[in-house]
DNA sequence: TTGTTATATTTCCAAACGGAAATATGGAGG
DNA sequence: CCTCCATATTTCCGTTTGGAAATATAACAA
């Protein structure tokens, strides 16, 4: 049960749901994710840590960068099977579609903080 | 995206998928499934209401009963897809299980309120 | 009508949640 | 060593959530 619960709760809030829907365009950087969503590192970063508790995304460290993507399934079938109904829902969602138009212009060099 | 969230919202709590769970073996009133998680009155229906905009579960007025059973469908797929695959999901669960064995004990005529 | 019963709604409280600001961590390059 | 920079963690705040108690609603019965 609380396997269940972990990913049901990971995926209902609107910004972890639009992450994961990002993910599975590409693997993306936290300061990318940041970039799409507009809002502040640390909230993404703690949304991240949800999701792979969770069992929806893993990471892989490259230098200072982080690189998220969806996770293999193997930790959580719960979260497998979410993440093959994620592949088809939402595609036509005014707030994804949005985003999946926003990913194109993102290079994580271009990035300024302050 | 607002119905995928409400579904998700409405299974992120483990009172509510065992409500689904339940209402898996039988259609039930409210004092039943009361008597069967065990918490106040005025919680089920709460949490009822929340499956019902969730378009997970549909009711009918009995008398002075109320019963509850799985929605179709109709109204979301979202909440259609996620009761196909709690059809199988958690039948194993420890506490799924010992409010299934629990459920046939529980008859609306015995119950005892204050 | 009055009373009784099942359910819904309201009200309140403590805990959890989403968010941002400040701070800490840790890798890369002087 | 020290300084950047990307990310993580901590801290705090306002909002939401699950819960129970009190109250309201609605349907049956006398």
């Amino acid at each position: 049960m609380k396997g269940f619960i972990k990913v049901t709760k990971a995926l209902s809030d609107p910004n972890r749901v639009k992450m994961v829907k990002m993910l599975q365009k590409k693997e993306m950087c936290v300061c990318e994710i940041q970039a799409a969503l507009e809002i502040a590192q640390p909230t993404v970063s703690k949304h991240l840590k949800i999701l792979e508790e969770a069992g929806l995304v893993e990471y892989q460290k490259d230098g200072l960068w982080v690189n998220y993507r969806l996770a293999d399934g193997r930790s959580s079938p719960y979260a497998a099977s979410f993440l093959g109904n994620l592949k088809h829902w939402l595609e036509d969602d005014p707030e994804i579609t949005g985003i999946a138009e926003k990913i194109p212009t993102i290079r994580r060099e271009d990035i300024k903080r302050k």
